[in-house]
DNA sequence: GTAACTGGTTACAAAAAGGTAATTACTTAC
DNA sequence: GTAAGTAATTACCTTTTTGTAACCAGTTAC
């Protein structure tokens, strides 16, 4: 899969995976959060999913994992200085999430049509 | 694949797929676009998959498809009033790639370790 | 001694996405 | 009559991504 040369695209690929801007969403309001706790927060990821998801976004300095050598181990994730810049980003999104709820938008439908709009 | 229950998720999946962002950029920032321009200035796309984003967006509500009836055809493509709320969106991701850029960012690295700094 | 707890890993199968190349339609210019 | 030009479509193959299920480690509580 080669790049297709836009210089926002790595970034695009990093950042907006499955799963991964949910975490990112998740780390950015509710701050440092246990790998067990990210897995209750999003009933449906597996572990293998999250684990890459989180493994990614560490090797990019995004994210920060800090574990305590006890037993059971107890391993957290935060955002790191950086990727705390992502949150204009997570919110941009959110905004328009919200938006374009209140207006009805429906995937692969789009917007209800107004007899006198559009 | 079955939603992962985020509010934000339909919309990730809509705008954020391969070349799609890069389409909005360009529509954003360019205007109204031919599919021949858009194919110009996205060297590496393939018409199937061009053809694939812009019917989705269409779909969609984001993007208007506007075909003249000439032989041969003119068709043009431009951001829907809904679609141009997706700047912020747009922007935003800019201006992380940018800033990211300048700080030595880099994709599966991370930033650039500084010997007094993180 | 065995189950529970946390945070994984591994092998495998299934599904989705992406890319390639050939083909289409219609008319005008040569 | 044949090539050019625009905007696709189609069949097919390859790669990537995603999900499933089983398994592991080390210690504590029962």
């Amino acid at each position: 899969m080669a790049s297709n040369g836009c210089p926002v695209d790595p970034l695009l690929r990093t950042i907006t995976g499955r799963w991964t801007t949910h975490i990112l969403w998740l780390l950015y309001t509710e701050g440092e959060l246990r790998f067990g706790e990210l897995m209750g927060l999003m009933p449906d990821i597996s572990a293998k999913v999250l684990t890459d998801r989180l493994r990614m976004l560490e090797r990019n300095g995004i994210v920060l994992r800090t574990q305590k050598q006890t037993i059971p181990p107890q391993v957290s994730y935060e955002l790191t200085k950086q990727g705390q810049d992502l949150h204009v980003v997570v919110r941009a999104l959110n905004t328009v999430a919200v938006e374009w709820q209140a207006l009805g938008w429906e995937p692969d439908k789009g917007f209800p049509a107004l007899e006198a709009a559009e």
